[in-house]
RNA sequence: GUGGCUGUAGCUCAAUUGGUUAGAGCACCGGACUGUGGCUCCGGGGGUUGCGGGUUCAAUUCCCGUCAGUCACCCCA
């Protein structure tokens, strides 16, 4: 609906309903990182472009909302946020105790064309813990994930975690040859394994110097969905087998958390952006309506490139389009609350200053109170107190007997200052 | 960035083969029910049919462009 005074495309106007919807996504969001012992942070929506563009090979600089500010710098909003996170823990990095547990909520942009999940805009939760390289810490960034949807009243059957691991990935095309320069390409295809025909995804092997056995192989990783099958393909492989122990004791530690029964091993997660180094893992709906709620992994060597501290590090985002979307498909979206406590209504129209009179008293003592700003039959007054949600109204009668309605059972008490 | 589909009040939709002042429901505002809301009834505001051009005596309807929306691809948060 293309109307005069659109907003941009990509961006979003939150009405009073749909802000209900943002602030119970946020505010579950910061329940959940707060209860994982995370504290919050943030930076600012606008960076220098130098701070994305400085990590060459990085997917995102082609879609950056940046431009020239009117100092001559050049600017960008801010894509993601890890960058800021690096600047800011390299800074203090001495410091600081580790490991860092940090999360955010910013509001971040990406200039492209817009689709179903994709705005140009998006509010994205963010956990990174930073100091620990132990899969400990990976087992409890997937909880924290996990657990927010269990604070949005998903299950099991309706989320899966899909979890793979890049070092495991590395050692298997180790095992089967493939040139450590030509890694990047073949992460590429596997990551499209599940999107692409076989054939498409064999000839791409090929070019990737992949042929016969080899390329069966690669395209045999969409089926192993254990360790044990893994263990079963790779059996003679040492390195194949060390990775294995590792995502064996991450997997226990999953289970440990409570987060086991969402989990479900898939070799194909190979997450687009080239900074991942170990477990890496993506949220889906179980139905596979919506594309990734989430994803992230560990990236111990982006903290060394970008800020200069070495650091391993994981983290994870988690955007609010899709999960907003799933939320409400499955009806997971609480209906609001009262958005008003009191309504002070007048029988006798010319004294209106009494409804004012109680209604400062109602909120001073801390109440929402609100009154009708003319004059209006009881009828009215009561009626607009209904539109506006209010869950009691008091009644100023003419003969002083006042009483406190209950809107919703219609029960009257008596109403005397200091209800409530 | 590439391609498909779509575009009529705030919302959901109408408008005989192109044919008078583009309608309805919901929502909104006002009134009646002379006073304790949600019901009912009456009335009202609100659209240069996304925008621009073309064909035609006549365009919401046909054609082109453009913008916007949507889906897919690319890519990915």
């Amino acid at each position: 609906m293309a109307k005069g005074a659109g907003g941009l495309p990509g961006f979003r106007d939150f009405y009073p309903e749909e802000f209900a919807t943002r602030a119970f996504i946020q505010e579950t969001w910061r329940a959940v990182a707060r209860r994982f012992g995370f504290s919050e942070y943030d930076g600012p929506p606008l960076e220098p472009l130098e701070l994305y563009t400085r990590k060459s090979g990085d997917e995102i600089v082609g879609q950056l909302y940046n431009f020239t500010d009117k100092g001559s710098r050049e600017v960008a909003l801010r894509p993601e946020m890890t960058p800021t996170l690096a600047r800011m823990v390299g800074a203090r990095a001495n410091a600081l105790p580790k490991p860092i547990r940090w999360f955010s909520v910013p509001q971040l942009f990406r200039y492209e064309r817009q689709q179903k999940g994709r705005l140009r805009e998006h509010f994205q939760l963010n956990v990174d813990i930073v100091g620990e390289a132990d899969v400990t810490a990976d087992a409890e960034l997937l909880a924290v994930a996990v657990e927010c949807m269990r604070g949005f009243g998903l299950g099991a059957s309706d989320v899966e975690a899909r979890v793979s691991d890049r070092q495991l990935l590395l050692a298997i095309l180790g095992a089967l040859g493939v040139d450590a320069d030509r890694t990047d390409a073949v992460f590429g295809v596997i990551d499209k394994l599940s999107r692409q025909p076989r054939d498409v995804s064999r000839a791409k092997l090929a070019e990737c110097g992949l042929r016969d056995a080899a390329a069966d192989r690669v395209l045999e990783l969409r089926q192993l969905a254990s360790v044990d099958d893994i263990r079963r393909a790779f059996a003679s492989d040492a390195a194949v087998e060390e990775r294995l122990v590792e995502l064996e004791r991450y997997l226990g530690y999953c289970e440990a958390l409570g987060v086991r029964d969402f989990v479900r091993l898939d070799l194909t997660i190979v997450r687009g952006l080239a900074y991942y180094t170990g477990i890496v893992f993506e949220l889906f709906d179980a139905r596979g309506e919506f594309r990734a709620i989430c994803g992230g992994g560990r990236y111990d060597t982006l903290l060394a490139s970008l800020g200069g501290v070495d650091l391993p590090a994981l983290g994870f985002g988690m955007g609010d389009v899709v999960l907003g979307e799933l939320l409400k498909a499955r009806g997971q979206i609480p209906p609001a609350a009262h958005l008003l406590e009191y309504w002070v209504a007048v029988e006798d129209q010319g004294r209106m200053v009494d409804a004012m009179r109680v209604a400062t008293d109602l909120r001073r003592r801390g109440h929402s109170a609100e009154y009708a700003l003319r004059p209006a039959s009881l009828r009215k007054q009561l009626e607009a107190a209904g539109k506006a949600g209010a869950r009691w109204t008091v009644i100023l009668r003419a003969d002083g007997q006042h009483v406190v309605k209950d809107l919703a059972s219609g029960r009257e008490k008596p109403f005397t200052f200091g209800h409530g």
